[in-house]
RNA sequence: GGCCGCUUAGCUCAGUUGGUUAGAGCAUUCGAUUUACAUUCGAAGGGUCGGGGGUUCGAAUCCCUCAGCGGCCACCA
């Protein structure tokens, strides 16, 4: 043996063994087997890896090898993930390198573009996972676009819509301008913003707005029933006059309308307020948009009246088709000027709505989109989390989570992208002349229109096969199938929001892999994961799961969390303080690495690490390799393994105790206690106390191999690299004695002391 | 505005049914060395366990309250 543990020379090849071995797949079930399996969560197909990354392989590679020392029937299931939203718009970065746009592409081009871009990048993730020392079971890794998952998730859609939990509805959805997509409620951060609250003059009354860019086409005024100040104008109808002419509104009475806020009468603008919408269905208000899916001003509806007045024409000319913080700026100066501004409150702060990846602030705009109706999916989940079917372990995050179930709203789930799975459904030429088209022409011209007009110039398989997106009207007919209906159809060209497909991730994965897989290994054992994605995921999760199955999808859910830099600050590349995991592998070791981000770390708290932290721990991987060697040199002389020493009574009841806790610890998901205590008990009792002991001939030399072999084993979840080298460093000693005590050729695979 | 969490040594953090002198890593100081390991060993200094109140024979741990920090949620125009 080496004097030092040299790591690079170790790890990948004892990796190769393992997985060359079978050790990453289950053993097969018999009358004494349990099963235990954890499904990965997927990372980004395209992604290299990050420290948060190592976090989740740490973590559940300790309890995988755990389990699969105490001879459980132990599967660990990794796939990838396609990540939508992220991916395509990675790749429309490089586009835009190479001085090209999506729009150049009709969808079937572009998302097979984007397939090969992911090709070429996915085997990144992957390998690093391995280099971490990961012990998954590759030769059932999924990808969530994979064939058989696609079908699987087809189908749950169409049992959703078939028991009549999915729903088509045209109503205002969150949707960047930026990324040109809408998202749901959870993509959807709001932020604290300063902002105008602008009191303008309203026919009789004044209101107060910071968005007076969507005043011009409101459809109805609002009071409180109760206000005496508005009492005398409940349900009459008024002409305002306003920036662009006069509009013709009835003051309406609601309940909800706040007397003591603003001026206590209130505009309502279905088409771009949340609020206000759900105020317009309820007194059948109108919607009409002025805001494009640009979020540029859609002024058309004033520019196509013939009579209107020259000045206000040359106002909405003005508006139109700018973005609309810039119009509100303009208006602002135009009420001025008209003398309908009578004051502004510089100093309001409110709660503004962004885009989660870009920042940019979310329009809610109206749009037809597919609804999963989330309350009958909700409630199966809390009643399974009361009777404990399944256990959140993470510093309170199971009440976050009991309170996301209860006030959840329904989940948009389209995209307006081309990368993900495509929403099976079918909407049918000849019933649908009013489909919105856009595709490109022969010329590679980018053609938009309705179905119908737009049939009268081209064939319908020359739009189906150019086709880049289409949106239909609210009253569409469209049929749900999997295949197309017929050649007279064509397909919804929205997709699924990714997390739609990966909250199907724990049965998917087992449906579409062997056959009894499924049967084996669901309900799965723990689900690991970081609490930042409990809402998306997780959560979601148990809703499909047991949607689909009837079942929970895995009884224990582990939130680990963040990983934060030395002084305890969140790592980002601006702050320049990222830690990139296979330079800490280089440098220190994979084992170093996973110890020092396990230790002493606690579910859903959020750990920071630095190089010191690094290093020490690869000084306690040397410390394992340095006692492994003097004992490895004492057997090299052929000793003498039958003698026994006075100490070794008191040596292995202590022995006995370590195993015990440590083993309880494991079972109780404490892992970051179960990793002090291995290092603790192996460096300062076995290292410090009983070698030194043993050089004193208080201690049999037999008590302190097998205080050795036991500790290999115990740490190996932690340092799996190092305690299998050594384990092989031993096998090659010709001591027949040793080979008994150690049994199995291989660390990995070997019996947990019990 | 609501909810959740955190506050323990200079720094980063452990400490699960309340029980002997409160722990680790790093840092600091002193010392050791023809040693399995200098990626080492021995020793030392350093904490009114955020403040206050309560329960208890006994509280870092349970309860109440206050404060600071962090996070999540929230359509009040």
């Amino acid at each position: 043996m080496e004097k030092n543990y040299l790591h690079a020379d170790h790890e990948t090849p004892i990796y190769q063994q393992w997985e060359s071995s079978g050790a990453f797949q289950p053993v097969a079930h018999s009358k004494n087997t349990k099963a235990f399996t954890i499904i990965m969560p997927p990372p980004n197909a395209n992604d290299p890896l990050h420290i948060g990354h190592a976090m989740f392989v740490a973590l559940e590679d300790i309890l995988i090898r755990f389990h699969r020392m105490l001879g459980d029937s132990t599967l660990w299931l990794p796939g990838t993930d396609h990540a939508g939203i992220e991916t395509q718009f990675l790749f429309e970065k490089k586009l835009k390198k190479e001085d090209k746009s999506r729009f150049q592409f009709d969808r079937e081009t572009l998302f097979q573009l984007i397939w090969e871009y992911v090709q070429a990048n996915s085997t990144t993730a992957v390998e690093q996972l391995r280099r971490i020392g990961a012990s998954a079971d590759w030769s059932r890794q999924t990808f969530t676009l994979d064939p058989k998952i696609v079908k699987i998730v087809l189908n749950t859609f169409s049992e959703l819509y078939t028991k009549n939990l999915i729903y088509r509805d045209y109503r205002l959805v969150n949707y960047c301008p930026k990324c040109g997509t809408a998202f749901s409620d959870l993509e959807v951060k709001h932020v604290e913003e300063k902002a105008p609250l602008y009191y303008m003059k309203y026919g009789p009354f004044t209101i107060a707005t910071v968005r007076p860019e969507t005043k011009f086409r409101d459809t109805a005024l609002a009071a409180n029933p109760k206000d005496p100040r508005y009492k005398d104008f409940i349900s009459k109808t008024l002409e305002i006059p306003g920036l662009l002419g006069p509009i013709t509104m009835t003051v309406i009475a609601d309940e909800e309308v706040d007397p003591e806020f603003g001026t206590g009468i209130m505009k309502v603008t279905p088409a771009h307020d949340p609020h206000d919408f759900e105020l317009g269905k309820k007194y059948n208000l109108p919607v009409t948009p002025i805001i494009d899916l640009q979020g540029r001003m859609d002024m058309r509806w004033f520019l196509e009246q013939d009579h209107l007045n020259p000045k206000y024409r040359a106002r909405a000319e003005k508006y139109h088709g700018k973005k609309v913080a810039q119009a509100r700026q303009l208006i602002v100066e135009d009420l001025k000027e008209d003398g309908l501004l009578s004051q502004t409150d510089e100093n309001y702060t409110h709660a503004v709505g962004v885009c989660y990846r870009c920042g940019t602030v979310i329009e809610p705009l109206p749009l037809p989109q597919f609804f999963i109706k989330v309350k009958p999916l909700v409630e199966p989940v809390l009643k399974a989390l009361k009777q404990k079917e399944t256990t959140v372990i993470g510093a309170g995050h199971d009440k976050v989570l009991k309170h996301w179930l209860e006030n959840l709203r329904d989940w948009n789930i389209s995209r307006q992208i081309v990368w993900g799975i495509r929403i099976p459904v079918w909407y049918s030429a000849a019933k649908n002349p009013d489909l919105e088209i856009t595709f490109l022409d022969t010329q590679k011209k980018r053609i938009s229109g309705k179905l119908a007009t737009l049939l009268k110039e081209y064939s319908l398989s020359e739009i189906q096969a150019q086709l880049q997106e289409l949106q239909a009207p609210i009253s569409a007919h469209f049929e749900v199938s999997a295949t197309s209906p017929g050649p007279d159809y064509i397909q919804e060209t929205d997709t699924f929001d990714t997390w739609f497909s990966s909250t199907q991730w724990p049965f998917a994965t087992l449906q579409a892999n062997q056959p009894d897989d499924f049967q084996k290994f669901y309900p799965t054992s723990v689900m690991e994961t970081g609490y930042d994605i409990l809402p998306f995921w997780v959560m979601r999760m148990l809703m499909m799961g047991i949607f689909k199955t009837g079942k929970v999808p895995f009884y224990t859910v582990y939130l680990h969390g963040l990983v934060r830099d030395q002084k305890g600050q969140k790592m980002s590349k601006s702050k320049g303080n990222v830690i990139n995991p296979l330079v800490i592998i280089e440098k220190y070791g994979a084992d170093a690495l996973r110890l020092a981000l396990v230790i002493r770390s606690s579910p859903g708290l959020d750990k920071s690490v630095g190089e010191s932290d690094f290093k020490s721990m690869r000084n306690f991987t040397n410390k394992i390799w340095n006692a492994a060697r003097f004992i490895y040199m004492d057997v090299e002389k052929k000793i003498d393994l039958t003698a026994t020493k006075p100490g070794d009574k008191a040596f292995y009841v202590k022995l006995h105790n370590v195993v015990k806790d440590i083993t309880q610890q494991l079972s109780d998901f404490r892992m970051g206690m179960a990793a002090e205590t291995a290092y603790n008990e192996f460096w300062h009792w076995f290292c410090d106390q009983a070698i030194e002991d043993a050089k004193n001939a208080n201690i049999s030399q037999k008590a302190l191999l097998d205080g050795l072999i036991t500790f290999l084993k115990l740490l190996h979840p932690f340092t799996p690299f190092v305690t299998e080298a050594i384990w092989q460093q031993l096998q090659q000693l010709d001591h027949q004695e040793m080979q008994r005590l150690m049994g199995s050729k291989k660390l990995i695979t070997t019996q947990w002391p019990l």
